[in-house]
Order: C-alpha cells, then structure tokens, then sequence
DNA sequence: CACCGTATTGAAAAACATTTTCAGTTAGGA
DNA sequence: TCCTAACTGAAAATGTTTTTCAATACGGTG
C-alpha cells in the first residue's frame, strides 16, 4: 500500500518548487490526493469542478504537466492507449491497475536484475530504464 | 534476434483470416515487414506511398488494426505516449527500444514468477498480465 | 495592509491524431 | 468473365492536446 499522498504533501511539493497554488490547482490536487485510480484529464477536470467550478480543462493538463514534472503523478498504459494518470511515490515503483474498476495501488522491489543481464547480453543493448505494469482483477473487483 | 519476419509470411497470415490482399495493404505489410523500428502511422503512411503512391493514411490505421488483431504488430509506448507500433513475433514477447533510432527488438522469456507472486500477496490482487518494455541504446547507437 | 510584477488563468483558436461516412473501386471466388 | 462483398480514398466529423493572448490572482515587498 502506498503511503496515502496527502493533499499538502503536494502543496508543499509544489511550493518548494516555486509554483502558485492557486485555486484551480488546489482542486486538481485535491482530486488527485483524494482518488485510488487512475485518471484521464477529462475526470480530472469533472471531479476538479466540484471543488473549484471555474477549473478549466486547460489548467487541468498544465497541472497534470507540473505534477508529472514534480514526480507526484505518473501516466499509465493501457492497450487502449495511456491518456490516464495515478498517483506516485517517490522513487522507483510501478502499478497494478484493475481491468474493472481502474483502482491503481503501487508497489515497490522490482527485481529485474537478472532479467535485464539476460536481454543486455543477448541483444547488445545498453539497458538504461524499464517500465513494468501489472493488470488484474483488485481485491474489491475478484468477488 | 527475432526471426525476421517475412513480407510473405504477414500476406499469408491475412489471406488466412480471409482478408484481401490489397494494393495499400501490401505497401504497409512491406513496411512493416523492412522495418527493424518503432514507426508511427504516419511515418508507416510516408514509407508505405513509395511503395504504393495512392496509399492512404485512413486505410494505414485500417490495417494497423487488421495487423494488431493478427498479433503480427505490437503497439510500442514510450515516455511521449504510445503512438507507434513494432513487428511482433508470435507468442508473448517484449520490447528493447533503443531511445535515439526507436530500433527495437524482442524478447522473451520474461521471468516474472516470483514478483507477480509477491505482488499478488501484498496487494490482494489477482494478476492476470502484465506489461514490460525496455529502454536503452541499441549497439549502434551506444558507440 | 496595499501595491506590484510575474506566474497563472480561461476562452478561443489552432494543431494533431484518429474515426466515420459514403460513393466508387477492386480482389478473388463462382 | 462476372458478381458481390470487402475495401478504398476523400472529406468531414470527432476527440484530444497545445498555443495564443488579454485579463486575473498569487505571494513577496514596502
């Protein structure tokens, strides 16, 4: 389980950086801090309005952009593309997503040391980063 | 190395499903059938007019999906998005791209046992696939 | 607390990427 | 060779993301 990302875990991270909280972001952190799964900008922007009704789609991705950029968010694949994001942990970690509900939880200790040696050898690649993501069914979406 | 995959055999692989064997169609297969990268549909699009003029975008993204639901073509993400495709052989595999000539390779046998098992365990999940690309400098391009 | 400069905003438009529509064409079996 | 369904290209529609720009709000300073 990831530590739960309060929502002033990420103005403190913002301002730190030298970012304005304004209103608008505020309701997209919000949005972000307050959710378990995985976003597209058009949900954000809908659930954003409920804090802060003015928010415009617009700002909404210049947020996401900043939120990327500050490691406090991530975008997720899916085979029908990645136009959705999940909250992130600091340092190196990866998703399990559900296929049904889209419910998102991190976890940490990808072991693919051995895995990459193999592939570096047998292909000649320098292998300099990895992205790994599960899918399934979450605890809530089994029954 | 993947064993290359042959204009021939994606021709034969359509003509089994009962697709017809097209002009346009042809044109892309060849590309794809060339190409040892990453391309976008509209990089497919560019190479594939040399091959038959009158091709058309419309009928590249026709045939990416005829080819993605024959599993000969994979969709390929990266940090940008996922907007480009790569041959695929059969089976389960995954990618080495190479992050300045997007050159990309398979592999296989991704041994993952023990972390889905781990995962599995500490976050209730059921998982049921999983996803895995590697990036790095292909041996052209690290000298 | 009021002021100020700059980062930020929303609306509109632009830029792209992808899909749908539709009338005309073509592949390939009868 | 003929026939029909599958396929095609052009244009339009759709959907997403980015850019532009004038107006606004944040947050440090006096």
């Amino acid at each position: 389980m990831p530590p739960p990302l309060k929502d002033t875990s990420l103005t403190t991270a913002l301002a730190a950086r030298g970012y304005k909280l304004t209103q608008p972001r505020r309701a997209v952190l919000r949005v972000v801090a307050e959710t378990g799964a995985s976003l597209t900008p058009a949900e954000i922007h809908a659930r954003a309005k409920k804090f802060y009704a003015q928010t415009s789609l617009v700002t909404v991705y210049r947020t996401l952009d900043v939120l990327v950029e500050c490691g406090a968010i991530r975008r997720v694949h899916q085979s029908d593309g990645c136009h959705a994001y999940a909250r992130a942990s600091e340092g190196h970690a990866h998703h399990v997503i559900c296929e049904s509900c889209r419910s998102v939880v991190e976890f940490d200790g990808c072991d693919l040391g051995d895995l990459l040696a193999a592939v570096q050898r047998r292909t000649g690649f320098r292998v300099e980063g990895h992205w790994l993501e599960l899918f399934g069914a979450c605890p809530n979406c089994r029954s």
